[in-house]
DNA sequence: AATTTCACCGACCAAGTGGTCGGTTAATTT
DNA sequence: AAATTAACCGACCACTTGGTCGGTGAAATT
């Protein structure tokens, strides 16, 4: 039991070491020994613990990247009551801790998307899961919306969805080269204006 | 005269060849072998026209690159007329073109920007400043947009040029993993949407 | 005809790359 | 106390990387 935590504490100080170097430099740029440099672990311990490097990306995906997108953006919106203003927060929330994130690259999953996109069919296929998460509570919460008399009902959720989905992968790259509170503000107005189109207006 | 031609020609074809692999593996992850691999050159070649791989890519950037976005995204657009249905027509025409592309890997500009971004400085400045064109003249575009009736004053033409980029750059991404026809209908539907929202309504 | 220049060749280099493997050490089991 | 095992070390391997450099043949200059 003390033996496996020592493995799972070491495993995670890796993976942590691990992401915050993929994100920064990128999977391709980054050596396997960079990452024990930073750790003062030796090959031995890596790969006792990993089979490879996309082995290693792949545990990060699962036990770091999933937990982070959930966090900042799935639980936020989950069986709350109106969609538009849950879902407008949870964005504003994001971009908010984004802009105060110094050494911030971007938004993690659109990042590796980019990076695996078309060369690594196996890890695209987990950050994509990732992403049709979000992408399903969004609609699923649009969809409830619609029940409940807060969303429209001429709205197309699917297309809402993937709209948010784009604009929010988009401005995160651009918050990357600087002026992100001035880009995040100007946004946040467009977002709002747009949201404010998928109202369910009251019948006259 | 004749030397410079061919010295052209073969520049040329190195360049042509170098942005397809790069966009197709990304620029860490191509080797200048592999470029000149596809073009039956070798190591002096390369090294006789280009000083370096970075110096290389900045030509690619300068010499295609920057054509590629001025011929979709920015002539499209100049000094026509109504703005809304202009931008509309441009976004729509590009995202067609991308559909058709059996090899698409994304919107370029946005996926070397990722790459680069926070990793190569000079790299990432080029890229930025095409990026800052296209977004001037969309801004000069709705401006003028304004004092022509067609936008509404309220409009603010920055955050629409932000909001309108970001999610064109978004939804590339999300197009390359599939599905990219449904992708591109259910986007420009809901950017119609949003476009509808900056028209200047007649004054009752 | 002799010389210089252009465009290109390809062997070579140091510095990495992901990955292997025979140890070693401290803690557990027996 | 002896044997086993989990966790880790670091030298080593084949291979690739960006980049160098002494050539070479054909074309242009002289």
């Amino acid at each position: 039991m003390d033996k496996n935590l020592k493995r799972m504490a070491t495993m995670h100080r890796m993976q942590v070491a691990g992401l915050e170097l993929f994100y920064e430099q990128g999977y391709y740029n980054t050596s396997i020994d960079d990452i024990l440099k930073s750790l003062e672990l030796s090959k031995g311990a890596f790969y006792y613990h990993f089979q490879s490097k996309e082995d290693f990306f792949i545990s990060i995906i699962q036990n770091l990247i999933v937990q982070k997108v959930y966090g900042t953006l799935i639980e936020p919106i989950e069986g709350k009551k109106n969609p538009l203003v849950v879902i407008e927060n949870s964005l504003e929330n994001a971009l908010q801790t984004a802009e105060h994130n110094e050494m911030d690259y971007g938004f993690v999953l659109n990042n590796f998307l980019n990076e695996f996109n078309g060369r690594n069919e196996t890890i695209s296929r987990y950050l994509r899961d990732i992403l049709k998460i979000w992408e399903v509570n969004l609609i699923t919460l649009l969809q409830k919306g619609k029940t409940d008399g807060y969303v429209a009902r001429h709205v197309n959720s699917e297309a809402v969805a993937s709209f948010l989905i784009s604009s929010y992968m988009g401005i995160r790259t651009l918050m990357v080269e600087g002026s992100a509170s001035q880009l995040r503000y100007n946004y946040m107005t467009q977002l709002r204006g747009y949201l404010n189109s998928l109202v369910q207006r009251e019948l006259a």
